[in-house]
DNA sequence: AAGTGGTCTAGACCACTCG
DNA sequence: GAGTGGTCTAGACCACTTT
């Protein structure tokens, strides 16, 4: 049997949970590796590298491989396209456009995005439906800067899919809050107002400047989930 | 000047963005780029592999690489110990132990760990601290087959770094929402009842099975960022 | 049947950094 | 200065899937 990096690397692993090489231990390096599984560096390397992506093992030059002294768990998250989201939880997906205008940025909003307070920016608001119930309230900024001539119509394809498939999003971040709903949240969503939601910011850089910054106020009970 | 496979990859990636490569469209295979950037077709396989993991590009054999039709933003959430969280904070880290109990499974605690109803278990209850406040109540079902004998001191180190240190973990999920604070949290966190808080809950597996189902209630106004 | 990506090898050079 | 990981090459074989 000729071993693959997959398994080099799911042999390494094991040593380190039966703690044979512990938490900070250095382990041998690639070449004398290599030379124990029979194999050529380059797959050794292939193996530690995926480990290391994995952040189980640290590596530096010349200080050799390390095994994590606080292994940071590191969860990945996808994040769909809404639509894709409800139809994959086999639910009929719909939407809304509740709202939609040119108006100045607010403060925050400008400030987030790195654009000048008062830029006129395009406001939507999208009501996405799951089965006919309301999943996620979408208030959305964008930056008119992006969009082509004539502007497409989001009242046709909604904004957050529209984004995707037109503008190549270079960056961005997203956070997690839990923020009791507006009295508007709990009027479109039909919740008491207070209610907790569960809340995703998004901003989003392309590569011509900032691209949009959306709230996304999901549904009571909605869980985010990610393995690891 | 000479390629490597990072350059690579921002080329093959700004040739997507521009669209010379619009969404759904076959790339060149990697001979073919390879021979066009002068460099061996190992290092274009290397570009191409970490676009494909970005989930910028799908690759399939004998079918080529397309541009990936609808691309799932893939965000990492490093998650941890929850000390250097707040350290990293720049605040001052402290915890109180408030509930350690050795306890029957709850049903829904059971079947979520796939271990037998009314199991023996412990049950520990700790309010980690920032900068002297609530940060976090951490509520936790312990599998008391992973701990030695005699079991650590969970007022001494939390249960949340021991368990780092000293199980291996293999496997796990989180899961976020958004929850109303219960009685006890409103009370412990000293916040008012119904006070929306971020929640994570999660589960661990270890080699010698289920470790543990943590629920981690958040001070109000807690982030959870990530970035893509 | 054929073409594609996935992987491995043996060798090489380099950059970095620790001692 | 020397040893480590990071990367590249040229060639090869294989598994898979589509045609």
């Amino acid at each position: 049997m000729t071993l693959g990096w997959e398994e080099i690397r799911a042999e390494v692993l094991r040593r380190i949970r039966v703690r044979d090489w512990p938490p900070g231990a250095l382990i041998p390096g690639e070449e004398a590796l290599a030379e124990e599984f029979g194999v050529a560096r380059a797959t050794v390397n292939r193996a530690l590298t995926a480990l290391a992506e994995a952040g189980v093992i640290e590596r530096k030059k010349r200080a050799g491989t390390r095994v994590a002294a606080l292994p940071v768990r590191r969860a990945r998250l996808e994040i769909p396209v809404i639509r894709l989201d409800v139809l994959g939880r086999g639910l009929a997906y719909d939407f809304r456009l509740m709202a939609d205008r040119q108006v100045p940025a607010p403060v925050p909003v400008a400030a987030r995005l790195g654009l000048p307070e008062g830029q006129p920016m395009r406001y939507l608001e999208t009501l996405h439906l799951a089965g006919g119930l309301p999943f996620v309230l979408e208030t959305r900024w964008l930056n008119p800067a992006v969009l082509p001539d004539p502007p497409p119509d989001f009242a046709a394809v909604s904004a957050n899919e529209w984004l995707v498939t037109h503008v190549s999003l270079v960056s961005g971040d997203i956070a997690f809050t839990a923020e009791p709903a507006t009295p508007r949240e709990a009027e479109v969503m039909g919740v008491a107002p207070g209610t907790p939601l569960l809340v995703a910011e998004r901003t989003t850089q392309g590569m011509a400047g900032p691209v949009t910054l959306v709230r996304l106020a999901h549904a009571p009970g909605h869980r985010v989930v990610m393995t690891f």
